[in-house]
DNA sequence: GTCTATAACTCGATAGAC
DNA sequence: GTCTATCGAGTTATAGAC
């Protein structure tokens, strides 16, 4: 109930809930998936291991609240992508592969965490909400830049597009020889750039054969 | 030394050096890295959690032997795709990504154990000889199908193909919603085809202006 | 609603018997 | 070269005081 932004009450916090899902998130950006604990994101929040089970029944279900703010962050990187890439559907559609490779990057969780195992029960509504949004966002983005009339070939698209960009942020993320020490936001051209391509040589195959060169 | 397929000596084995990496394999392929342990492997091999550390300093080195054959067999996988494809330079890097793909899908590991921090150090010279294996094999492979005369449009091209094949691998491994299900060696065509498309795109983008349509 | 304390478990790694 | 036994650290999760 207190919106004021400084806590009144000392080291307690007004609502803790909150602050371990932002130290989690921290934490995964840090340590990745396998290296988050609830004890540590505890530590993090200068709160005793126990604390967190008070707001969470388990540490998946802590784990599903910090994915949730992820994936909606995630969804609302690539809608404004796309918003400054202007009108021409191949570019809004590579904007967003950029977006998510410079936002996975960063925050060392994307899909794997999205789609991990056991979340798709239905106590983490809110996730399977988020998950929605995600691909509502993308879904007519890639229905519009694809060449294909058919709905197959733009979930095929679709598959791809989350695959390229997925790709790159792991590359990135998990210090590849190549690749090892850029920074996330050098990964928004290359991957934009790729997701380009990827998209102009699908159009090319299903363009209708008479089309003008 | 002993030859023979069936061990003398009842339940110990000629060489349980082989069989830890055997198991080890198939734990990481059931698992993942993260569900990677000392102890598991000593038990699928039918010893104790002890007896490992007779063959392997430590859990990074038996990861690491591991990881020295998945790069082997991966680039053996990727040069038998390439040289089944035929003649044409596109064609030949696109199959590539299939044959990785698929074999990541199936064993759960890819790029992400090759590279993983600490592998780079010496102690770990199998594994470095194979990395150099593996990119021996795709490197000129992706210079054949690049549409660039200069070298870092190659390796802009590398890096995408890798990052796209990686992608199909780990979205199909977690679990994902859409693909959930999936046979690895269902991967092989569409991973193909994304990486066809991707490899078209990009030798159109770089064609000299005035090549021949 | 947060604390201390602890149970029960797995992990990596070592010591010493055989 | 494999065993048993164990240490110390880290984990999830619970019980009960305040």
């Amino acid at each position: 109930m207190s919106d004021s932004t400084t806590a009144r009450r000392g080291y307690h916090h007004g609502d803790l809930r909150a602050r371990l899902v932002h130290e989690g998130l921290e934490l995964l950006a840090e340590a990745g998936v396998s290296g988050f604990s609830v004890a540590k994101v505890a530590a993090r929040a200068h709160v005793s291991s126990a604390a967190p089970y008070r707001h969470f029944p388990d540490r998946e279900s802590l784990l599903a609240a910090c994915a949730t703010v992820v994936v909606g962050r995630l969804a609302d990187r690539m809608a404004e992508a796309a918003d400054a890439a202007g009108d021409d559907p191949v570019e809004r559609l590579a904007a967003t592969a950029g977006a998510y490779a410079r936002y996975v990057a960063e925050g060392r969780v994307g899909m794997e965490l999205l789609f991990a195992p056991g979340f798709h029960e239905p106590r983490f509504r809110d996730l399977h909400e988020g998950t929605r949004k995600f691909f509502d966002t993308l879904l007519p983005l890639v229905v519009a830049a694809s060449g294909s009339d058919e709905f197959a070939g733009a979930m095929d698209l679709l598959e791809a597009h989350v695959s390229l960009a997925h790709g790159y942020a792991t590359v990135l993320i998990q210090g590849s020889y190549p690749t090892a020490g850029r920074r996330p936001e050098d990964l928004t051209a290359p991957a934009t750039e790729a997701a380009r391509n990827l998209i102009t040589g699908e159009r090319l195959r299903h363009a209708a054969p008479p089309a003008a060169l």
